[in-house]
DNA sequence: CAACAATGTAGTCGATGGCAACAATGATGT
DNA sequence: ACATCATTGTTGCCATCGACTACATTGTTG
């Protein structure tokens, strides 16, 4: 760490990472450029040559969750072992642990209000998902889940798990109740689909 | 209407319903207090005395949301029969409705960002899902649904339905698939719980 | 080493939310 | 009737913000 280079070296990256952790901490609507860059030790211009204008830097912002949700979904999945209903249960409880700690970040990731059809963050929302898709495929293989339409089978379940992270965050439920609530949602979810399959 | 009555005689009101109309156009950030006053021709001070802050007058609206919502699911479970199926498909569709056309207030309203526990808002909230809760009990009353905590049981049934309205309002689903999505979910939830209370 | 691109700085503008001092109106008590 | 006081609206101010422009510094490349 020199004195005070000119060039920050990484003001991207810094950016992305303070305003993370700002979005984190206080919300979406409490992330200031300006003061991002004050939080960095460079001037209130500075962000402008990253970051166009504050939408896109949030766009950026939700880019990197979607990156980090597919990971943090693909860890809880893989470490699950082979059986399907606690891989399901250890993917969906991931996802309602990611919506818990990063609620803001979430709600950002899913505000419509993105740019024209940012085709970077379509395609990092779809990978994030298709962890999910995949262990859809695997129940439909298994015959425990009805058949048709993976996607079409997924939102069902994947609306639910939304849902219940939205009663977290909405204050609704304790999150201590979020892993029983969860339990019974995808019980009867398999229920439920079991009833189709068969 | 006088020329200009230096008492604009229900400015809060105004201010709700002007607020309301912007929040569903273009969004809660783009809501000004400003900008209001000066579409009702008021000072721009004027709205202070009715809101001490923008956060107050988010608040009041989320509360008018509450109750609004309410009615809306109320007209919907009372028109729809007796039969539980389809007053639950009623019901949650006129649930969806309301997250499509009103997407951004919605979210407001479950944006745990409001004025430390304004029992006004919990009490409004707890009167737009008593009409849920009271279908759940005709359910468990007719044995379709499983016993136990009603709230509970509804608990599963409102994330989905929530989970749903997320879809749509965050573009990965296209509003018209939303009734077919929906009607998916409420079979599936009947056939889980039919399992477990069979 | 001379251009040129990339990156950061400084200053400005219009708009906003919040605040305080003041003005007009309405309500109340005698 | 009218004086008093609370309510409601106005005006002016300030700090901050996002966006923009002109300029400065640094890194890269031919």
């Amino acid at each position: 760490m020199r004195e005070r280079p000119y060039h920050h070296g990484n003001l991207r990256a810094a950016l992305l990472a303070q305003g993370e952790r700002t979005v984190r901490e206080r919300g979406v609507q409490a992330l200031s450029l300006r003061e991002l860059a004050r939080e960095l030790g460079v001037s209130h211009g500075a962000p402008r040559r990253h970051f166009p204008d504050r939408q896109a830097l949030l766009d950026a912002l939700a880019e990197a969750g979607f990156a980090r949700l597919g990971s943090e979904l693909r860890r809880a999945v893989d470490g699950a072992g082979e059986d399907f209903p606690a891989r399901l249960r250890a993917t969906a409880a991931a996802y309602v642990h990611f919506a818990t700690q990063d609620a803001a970040l979430l709600e950002l990731m899913f505000a419509g209000k993105h740019q024209e059809h940012s085709t970077h963050l379509d395609e990092a929302a779809d990978r994030a998902f298709s962890v999910m898709l995949e262990l859809i495929v695997q129940g439909q293989a298994e015959g425990v889940l009805e058949g048709g339409d993976p996607e079409r089978v997924g939102l069902v379940l994947f609306a639910t798990v939304q849902g219940i992270a939205a009663l977290v965050t909405g204050g609704m439920i304790q999150a201590e109740q979020s892993h029983a609530l969860l339990a019974d949602a995808v019980a009867h979810f398999l229920r439920g689909s079991l009833a189709a399959a068969t």
